[in-house]
DNA sequence: TGTACATCAGTGAACGCGCGTTCACTGATGTAC
DNA sequence: TGTACATCAGTGAACGCGCGTTCACTGATGTAC
């Protein structure tokens, strides 16, 4: 039946936010239309009453759930701007063990080039936007590679890292812990900052 | 109808040999039983009279497409051995490109953990020898992160640049392209390279 | 403000499709004599 | 070496299943008068 205006947009954001969250923690093929629509607490007709199809949502997922990561993680450089917030923030335990709850960057980075050029110019997009944060911090200390350089080798090094310390958790628990240290210690060198032994 | 035992041993080589190819370039959910069969020149049901699952398959030809892709990397060392080595081939536009022929661990890192315990280990098995590969040739000129750390670090990276990289080439092109250089150089430096600029 | 009706978000059964797996069968291979 | 027969790698039809998507329908909402 019809609902009010107000209530489809609320069951609209319930879909997305069902889909960023399933997506980022099974991916885009591991999760069905039917659990998305469940975890929104609506069928999946509903679904195709929002979006022509489960990619577009999927794309909108992501973008949203970009939004909403990278608002948090800004709000790490209220006073001093440092990377060593956002490294500490992106390679925590925690980032690995709730993916759900993580940046679409990370959980999505191999996914993406499987799917067609929409998805993989929203994850272009908000790469980018990455980088830019991440180049502010940056200090010009290093000599051979530009802080641009240094920004994208620093992003990919940690959706990397987590990439791994994931594929690893399941038999070498302590491994991945490492993993999680090591990537944290040299990428914040990469950045400029200083040794702490 | 029976054939030769060489024969049934060339047909499950040719299987495994399809399924790394096929699952490298499309992902273990990405590929059918049926393709994989087909590209070997069989039907699925000889799949089943050699592996017990497609699961069983995948495992098998991840560790057996890492040894050789392993072997073929090694070769690299031959007179002496070093990083720059590693990491031009590892971040080339030619790995990107044809992931079908590349390391298991880039194309599979987050597929990983989707899968069962036995899939993690073979992928641990595999990451292990690669860190010790890389361990070898680095120099210990960082203070700050010895090799064990640097060189997980490094790894994670590569990994991190190509699944970035590809995810941007549909839209970006040129970005793509500029991530494979950055953490190239990025990756060097951190391994003790010297500068080139 | 009250009434009549068009709209459309959401429901749930049904669709075709491709998946991984099973199984009765085939017929050349490998073995026992 | 030749014959009889058990073995089993490989075939291809069939299985149940879950997928994304469609569609006839429902009924409260929003609108026109």
């Amino acid at each position: 039946m019809r609902v009010t205006k107000e209530r489809a947009a609320e069951n609209r954001k319930a879909l997305v936010d069902a889909a960023g969250h399933l997506i980022r923690e099974k991916g885009v093929d591991g999760v069905g239309v039917a659990e998305i629509s469940a975890q929104a607490g609506l069928t999946h007709g509903a679904l195709y009453a929002q979006f022509p199809s489960k990619e577009a949502l999927a794309a909108e997922a992501f973008t949203a759930g970009f939004r909403k990561s990278f608002a948090r993680v800004a709000k790490l450089q209220r006073g001093r701007p440092a990377l060593g917030k956002y490294l500490d923030a992106l390679l925590s335990t925690f980032a690995r063990d709730n993916m759900a709850d993580g940046c679409p960057l990370t959980a999505s980075a191999s996914e993406v080039s499987r799917h067609d050029e929409t998805m993989s110019a929203r994850f272009t997009e908000s790469y980018l936007q990455m980088v830019a944060a991440i180049e502010a911090v940056l200090d010009d200390t290093d000599a051979d590679a530009d802080n641009r350089q240094r920004a994208l080798a620093i992003i990919a090094g940690e959706i990397g890292a987590i990439a791994v310390a994931r594929a690893v958790q399941k038999s070498h628990p302590g491994l991945s812990d490492e993993i999680l240290v090591a990537s944290r210690k040299v990428l914040g060198n990469v950045g400029g900052e200083p040794g702490r032994r």
